[in-house]
DNA sequence: TTTATATAGTTGTATGTACAACTATAACCT
DNA sequence: AGGTTATAGTTGTACATACAACTATATAAA
């Protein structure tokens, strides 16, 4: 005992690090789940919580800066994974007129459309993958999470 | 009330899909703070996590699946991290006599001595990332990770 | 008004992930 | 032994992230 409190350097026992170490890996069986779903509609999680964004802004055109805001991941490269959006006719990309350094985004009617499809499954994915634990549970779980990154 | 039961495909209130998301934005969260911290180290956390599995060894030499089987994400090409380790000479690589199909995987003098050089650093790191969690509540958090992807 | 600075977005490079196809060797089977 | 199957690892491709350098436009300042 008195030797674990000398060595709070040992990396493999220690709470902190296992914590850290618990939340990577429940984030990746988190991403794994994610990343074959959205395989099913071709697209990415991230592509997807772009369209979110957009869909979100009922018609109004978003720039770039403010996409990139509302993402999770804000170092993601945000105008290449619209450009992919755009190839694929999900939203459209135009220089504003009123300010040429910014672009106008819009999410199509294709883009609806397919947030549509997509969103009844995910609600079912999601509700799946928490299923282990209990409302309460799952209540004081996102209490957690909130306070650790606060 | 009714209503809610009525519409539980609504995304963006749904506690399931918010619980998803809260993992997902803490993962981030702690991915980003590991990442600017290996690279103090020129280490990818995922390079660490490598020589970590290495060192546990002690000496004995660990073959690619076996050091695959202990990361965390299964999927990444570990070949190729395994080279960028042995061209910073922290690993060496050789094919076994016994099997010329498995290669031994070891970790150099110089791993070792990064390793420590990191670890006591990184124990700081977690401490620091956990702070706003009383022992109590990591011990829950980490109860209720487990129970999630169990 | 021209110069400097701030803002908006794009592009390049290194790294890592996801997945499948591939090569090489070993083990099995008849 | 010779052919088949299983195992171990490598390589190729598409995609995403992390970060910095870059271009273009707008705003501010001298």
């Amino acid at each position: 005992m008195l030797l674990k409190k000398l060595a709070p350097t040992n990396t493999t026992t220690n709470i902190y690090n296992k914590t850290v170490s618990n939340i990577l890996v429940t984030n990746n069986w988190v991403t794994e789940k994610n990343i074959s779903f959205f395989k099913n509609y071709d697209l990415s999680p991230q592509q997807y919580s772009i369209l979110r964004v957009l869909k979100a802004r009922k018609g109004i055109p978003a720039s770039l800066s403010e996409v990139h805001q509302h993402m999770i991941s804000r170092m993601s490269n945000t105008t290449r994974l619209i450009d992919k959006l755009v190839i694929k006719e999900l939203v459209t990309k135009s220089v504003r007129k009123d300010n040429k350094r910014k672009i106008a985004i819009r999410i199509t009617r294709e883009g609806i459309r397919l947030l549509n499809r997509i969103d009844y499954k995910l609600n079912s994915l999601n509700e799946n993958m928490t299923k282990n634990l209990s409302s309460k549970e799952i209540f004081i779980l996102n209490e957690l999470l909130a306070k650790l990154i606060s």
